[in-house]
DNA sequence: AGAGAATTCAAACAAACGTTTAATTGAGTT
DNA sequence: AACTCAATTAAACGTTTGTTTGAATTCTCT
């Protein structure tokens, strides 16, 4: 039924279009960009089986849509966070890592999805061992490395550049990881670490992580 | 009728049968658990398609095989270096960090194939998104988490239960994401940062995580 | 209302997958 | 030499996958 029609013609993203979208990110935070087929897709955007491949072309384009409208935006937010950083201040280094970090847990708290699902799926792009998928997440990546190795580097001016670089991989390893896993933290653990909300989490990667970047090997 | 029989002969292991976990361990770690198939495995391996069947029972039960012989020894290892800790002298929570990744670095230089290949492997078990391969690798971990929790809260007493478990989570996270992506960080650096060995990169995770590891939020 | 473009639909496609089957080999035992 | 049984082989099995097709339907605009 044509509803939502109003506004955009020449520009128009079809509500199927959308609601692809939408399911094909679900789906795939819960397992993975391969698991997912085409047939449970449509089936739970209730389209049918041929839609993909109509409104993106093929499984591949329509994956390569969902991850780079997912960290497109939080690579941009990273580096305006990173510009408004004043790094002559004292815990000018922890403002960098919030800077990384921060972007992704906005993103996860505004999403009307559960953070989980969010989170999940930021998470396999971000470390994933799919060379298809991490090609499209480090197209934009150079650029954010760049910059906050610049930064880190200004802040700490006893780091080398191959160490900066090495850190900065370490802060992506260790948020992917805990973003994807937390939530399995309290079976591990069988019992004896409690849930923690997503905002704890974030405090404690910040803590980690900026204490990490600090380090002097020389000292 | 052929039955993939438990070995009642403990020594017997066809060259076939080790051959296939040889090979398949290699070509996971390449390309990654689902996207090798059988026919590929038992190519390489100068096989017939049919011996995994016959050997292993199924696919699942290959890919257990290779994550348990590459698993299982490594967090033996994290333990008895563990125990072996004094930790009462300063650095310990030094050698509580390098108890966790040497075993990794360790069987990565010892294998007779190339660094990369093991570390690809050992990291896609490590940090899978797969339940069928986390449940397989998480079986052996809670053991392991819970005695470097107790380790690290002695020599860090200010850290509460909770930030112990999520702090060993960031751990192997960094660890992890650095083992599969180091040789990557060349490209992505468009050429800043030069190639680091295996050892500089397991020298830089020690001094980062060792440093987040003391990190005091009351200080 | 009617022409034309855009979208949806059911059906079929070829390819790849893990698995199974039945026949064959080959060394060791009686 | 006959028998045994683990190991190997070629061939086929049934599913599932992404993709394509051509007709039917819906929407847009004059």
């Amino acid at each position: 039924m044509p509803i939502a029609q109003r506004e955009s013609i020449s520009a128009s993203v079809t509500a199927t279009k959308m609601r692809l979208l939408d399911v094909s990110g679900r789906l795939f935070a819960e397992s993975g960009f391969d698991s997912v087929s085409l047939r449970l897709i449509t089936e739970n955007a209730e389209a049918n089986l041929a839609a993909v491949n109509y409104h993106f072309g093929s499984k591949e384009e329509l994956i390569a849509a969902v991850v780079e409208k997912l960290v497109g935006p939080v690579n941009q937010r990273r580096l305006a966070l990173l510009r408004q950083i004043n790094l002559d201040v004292s815990g000018a280094c922890q403002s960098i890592v919030e800077a990384f970090i921060d972007p992704v847990i906005e993103a996860a708290s505004r999403g009307d999805e559960e953070d989980q699902k969010f989170c999940k799926l930021m998470s396999r792009c971000i470390a994933s061992r799919d060379e298809r998928i991490t090609s499209l997440v480090l197209r934009q990546f150079p650029e954010v490395l760049a910059k906050f190795v610049d930064a880190l580097r200004l802040v700490c001016p006893w780091i080398s550049s191959d160490v900066a670089h090495m850190r900065i991989m370490f802060m992506a390893g260790a948020m992917a990881h805990s973003l994807f896993h937390y939530d399995k933290l309290v079976i591990i653990s069988e019992g004896r670490c409690e849930i923690s909300s997503l905002d704890s989490l974030r405090d404690e990667l910040v803590q980690f992580i900026s204490a990490g970047m600090l380090a002097d090997t020389s000292k």
